[in-house]
DNA sequence: TTGACAATTGAATAAATATTCAACTATAAT
DNA sequence: ATTATAGTTGAATATTTATTCAATTGTCAA
């Protein structure tokens, strides 16, 4: 493994560790959906709007009136969470109601918030 | 609890939810540090950063080869890290040598995953 | 003490994305 | 049919942030 196979601007220093670590990493596509799913929940408004579906089932109106938004701002959150499968919703008359479509979200909040205890 | 309450742009449709769901929220201290962790979470390079550290403990320049990218980028990267207390380091002569600080990031990882395969 | 290299840092650039605004669709009620 | 309301949508703006570049720090070896 010489210098010029890298393409950073790096001398390499552990060859064999750089090797088994490269051997060992999860395949690109795994790691870009894993990271498009903690992008999703790195978003303050969609984690409150999140939180307050773990609650109760709501309406447009009612998370934005939780959250103090607008509705466009609310409608297009849902949007991101419906497409990427977190959320789902039943159409009522003229209202939506969004619900959670998955637990794993509720795992993963549990968590996350150990940890931010833990770190205090 | 009158139309005029609301700061949003909405007539209250379920206003016993809205006020439940209020009641039932997290405070916004914990919505906001909850959010910042998934954000640190939420990005390719620090993903990948957090796996490969995951297999071994590496230093700046092993991470750079590992990705392929520069050691400038990973190092800012990994100070986003480290000032999230996600990672930690030792420093070893001219090298740094970079760990996962908290087994909850492992943890929450195999939640992510398990989303991401339930989802197929 | 000089040179080489690992790593960090700040500023600039480039790219991604959240919110606003305005227009629009769909449904229900009169 | 017409009006009102819930929700969606696209474009524009504003903001955030990842990477690059250049300069700098700290440590080791000659």
């Amino acid at each position: 493994m010489s210098k010029n196979e890298f393409i950073c601007d790096c001398n390499i220093i552990h060859e064999d560790i750089v090797k088994d670590t490269l051997k060992r990493m999860a395949d690109e596509d795994l790691l870009n959906k894993l990271t498009e799913f903690f992008k999703i929940l790195g978003d303050t408004t969609r984690v409150k709007i999140l939180y307050a579906l773990d609650k109760n089932e709501l309406c447009v109106c009612d998370i934005a009136n939780v959250l103090g938004m607008s509705k466009s701002s609310i409608s297009h959150q849902l949007g991101t969470l419906r497409r990427s499968g977190i959320v789902k919703c039943k159409k009522i008359g003229k209202e939506v109601f969004y619900m959670l479509d998955d637990e794993h979200v509720k795992q993963v909040f549990e968590v996350g918030i150990e940890h931010i205890e833990h770190k205090r």
